[in-house]
DNA sequence: TAATCTAACAACGA
DNA sequence: CTCGTTGTTAGATT
């Protein structure tokens, strides 16, 4: 789950559990916890949600008494919000329930955390602490952007998904951006004319809301069971592999970069030759 | 400059220096230093030497005082002494000159260190602090060898090149050693037999030594100007492209590491397979 | 020929 | 689709 994805949940949690009192709480996978089990529920069990915002990959729940929970969904989680524990989900990993009975599973797909940190430590949370500034944030412009890239020598794809450089854009959303402004991923951030680097700004704001107003990814679950609506209609040429480029209809090719893919057109992002062979 | 080198100019240093005490410097390049040129020469003028002894690749002066001053030749320099001012080596970039007209001066071929640090912070000092153990030390046994390289999955040449591991060895004394207990450079450090660790432990211990007895490196000089007796005629592989290797008569190859050469016969210093395409 | 640091990248494990 | 650790490499440094 990336920006839309936590986004849309975030929003749903909070309306959800906003004022409502943990009861209760399950983990079947105490090590995603930062502390023991038996800890981490005397903590939290008593407290109540003050507010859950989007912070990145990973969603922040305020509760009283200063305390923040932490959580990122991983590879994929499905966290599905019950009215009452009888219509709960049967597999789940992490199960909370609040006071009035209601509550949420977390079911994950490979790996998650859920941390619980003192407000006043937030700043000691390495995971969370160094995350860079939201793509949509409306005090995210242009020239903050062309900040991040200033100097970097770094492909620019690395650099637009580390999330202390840039939160919430993982290996899905970065193709079609890239696409839409033209620029190979390898390409150093350093050598994006101003022109490109404007309309890669442009394309990822422009993506990201497209999928937030379709609900998110088509895989993945909001906090009531539903399917995202931005699915391969929407894509550009992100897991198009042997499609034809929707702008010149040059065959999109996969390559891979170290552990993750990249999809490109070959002809509308191309590589510079010193660049291919650096 | 590896560890034979140092240990000479080292013994050298403490024989000549020792109960010496500074009266003058000079710093062509102040940016060897740990501090203002200023700072550290009124810290250093006025102490003692009290004895100099080699680690890994540094030398350690210790001062009076509770000072010690660390020094690291970088990529080979000339330490040279001299009784008198008068009979000083008219190049050089730093010069120290005792009280008694006596002294030394360094000329540096690329980069250098020259730190200054109080022996209660001998410990924040990060380029010597973690330096790992000496193989010539009588206390580094084969057990202990064989700790350092127990899970490493590492190429064994980066593993014993790296000076936290193993202290005083670099590209140039790695090659025989290496070759003498058929291992090739790029073995994982966690695949090498026992026999092959013991024949590596020896022949480390075997090669620097003999480095030692014949003065060191033939291209570096001593303290006293005078060039080892460690040269070509020396070497089993080491910088012996081309040429036949002593035992089976293949031709030596000389292969690229990252940014360093490696020599070897490939024919007694086999790459299994499954290395070749890890 | 030789040293070291750093940023960036890759592989692996959890 | 995650993140963190470990190890590798290219580039820079006076």
């Amino acid at each position: 789950m990336e920006l839309p994805e936590i986004v849309i949940l975030s929003r749903q949690m909070d309306e959800a559990l906003r004022d409502k009192t943990v009861a209760r709480l399950e983990v079947a996978n105490p090590k995603c916890l930062n502390m023991p089990l038996d800890e981490f529920r005397s903590a939290l069990v008593g407290r109540t949600v003050e507010a859950v915002e989007p912070r990145g990959k990973w969603v922040f729940i305020s509760l009283d008494g200063g305390l923040t929970l932490l959580y990122n969904t991983g590879m994929g989680a499905d966290t599905l919000y019950f009215k009452s524990e009888a219509e709960a989900p049967e597999k789940y990993h992490q199960k909370v329930v609040f006071s009035d009975g209601s509550g949420f599973t977390v079911r994950v797909y490979w790996f998650s955390y859920l941390h619980l940190v003192h407000k006043d430590r937030l700043g000691e949370h390495r995971l969370t602490a160094g995350i860079g500034p939201s793509p949509l944030d409306p005090a995210f412009t242009l020239s903050r952007f062309r900040e991040l890239l200033d100097g970097k020598r770094r492909a620019v794809k690395g650099l637009l998904t580390d999330q202390r450089v840039l939160a919430g854009i993982g290996n899905v959303y970065i193709h079609d951006p890239l696409f839409l402004a033209g620029v190979h991923p390898l390409r150093k951030a350093n050598t994006l004319t101003d022109a490109e680097t404007g309309k890669l700004y442009d394309s990822i704001r422009m993506v990201l809301n497209e999928s937030l107003e379709a609900g998110g990814l088509a895989y993945e679950r909001n906090f009531y069971g539903e399917m995202g609506g931005y699915g391969k209609g929407s894509y550009r040429v992100a897991y198009k592999e042997g499609e034809p480029c929707p702008v010149c209809g040059t065959a999109i090719e996969k390559i891979r970069m170290g552990s993750t893919s990249s999809y490109v057109c070959p002809r509308c992002q191309p590589l510079p030759r010193e660049e291919t062979f650096p």
